[in-house]
DNA sequence: TCATTATCCTAGTAAATAGATAGGGTTTAT
DNA sequence: ATAAACCCTATCTATTTACTAGGATAATGA
């Protein structure tokens, strides 16, 4: 299942790259306009910003902004900034690798081979898919 | 990601695709060669057994077996009983549909389309997976 | 028939995760 | 200065996951 935190983060920067311009939009308009939980998108888009997904400004008039345009965002670093590995078990993702405990032999599970198929047609489809291919 | 029980049932079904007869297996057995937790396990098949990919015999001699040949079981079927929704969101989801609460038009929604597109690709995988192809 | 074997089934529990919420601290524009 | 906004850590509650307990039921065979 996808996270609230994933979609609600999807849904700000796809509210951000319609923007008109790149001012900064305050977490409040967001919240508003996807009706989403203040406090729960503030700390959404603060992990996007460490991530270097978005940029913020403080004080009057700040807000977040989209770092890139949008057709160099590509939705594969989104999906792991927020939800994490794309793979569906640990022992066939690329970026947060783990030995399986019950597994002795990674090629001989037939798990093992099942979500490595799942995982490259996920995998492709997101870094085919930029952030302004969503916000049209 | 993939709760344990999906990849248990996954490798006991497996387990009993590799056998050379059909004649029932125990419980006990798949779970000292898979290092299953007994318990765990007998409920995980019993979910299967409900759902019409195993059948089982009681007492003495008994255990379960494949109610089909490994190469018409396919793994869509198997994911959905073991796993659920095969769809990320529940809006894109073909067999356990949900309306989001938050999205007033599911079609203008970014993610729903993206998801739809996640949803298609692994079903294909999934529907072209036969138990026959993951016991080689 | 009766003891043994093995599944059937309901309920319960501990740990982790999700989805928020609280409440200040810090920075910036005016 | 003051108000506007983000920054950051901690906490809380509900749900889910992974597993456990313990008896009920059914089939076999001596």
């Amino acid at each position: 299942m996808l996270s609230k935190k994933t979609k609600y983060g999807i849904k700000a920067i796809v509210y951000l790259a319609r923007q008109k311009d790149r001012t900064p939009v305050q977490i409040a308009t967001i919240s508003n306009e996807e009706s989403i939980s203040l406090k729960f998108l503030e700390s959404i888009l603060l992990t996007l910003r460490k991530n270097g997904v978005l940029g913020s400004k403080k004080g009057k008039g700040g807000g977040y902004y989209l770092l890139k345009d949008p057709k160099d965002i590509n939705m594969a670093n989104v999906m792991r900034v927020l939800e994490g590995p794309i793979a569906m078990v640990p022992c066939v993702s690329l970026n947060f690798y783990e030995k399986c405990d019950d597994c002795p032999d990674e090629n001989a599970c037939a798990v093992h081979g099942l979500m490595a198929q799942v995982r490259d047609s996920s995998l492709e489809i997101f870094r085919n898919t930029t952030l302004a291919d969503l916000s049209q």
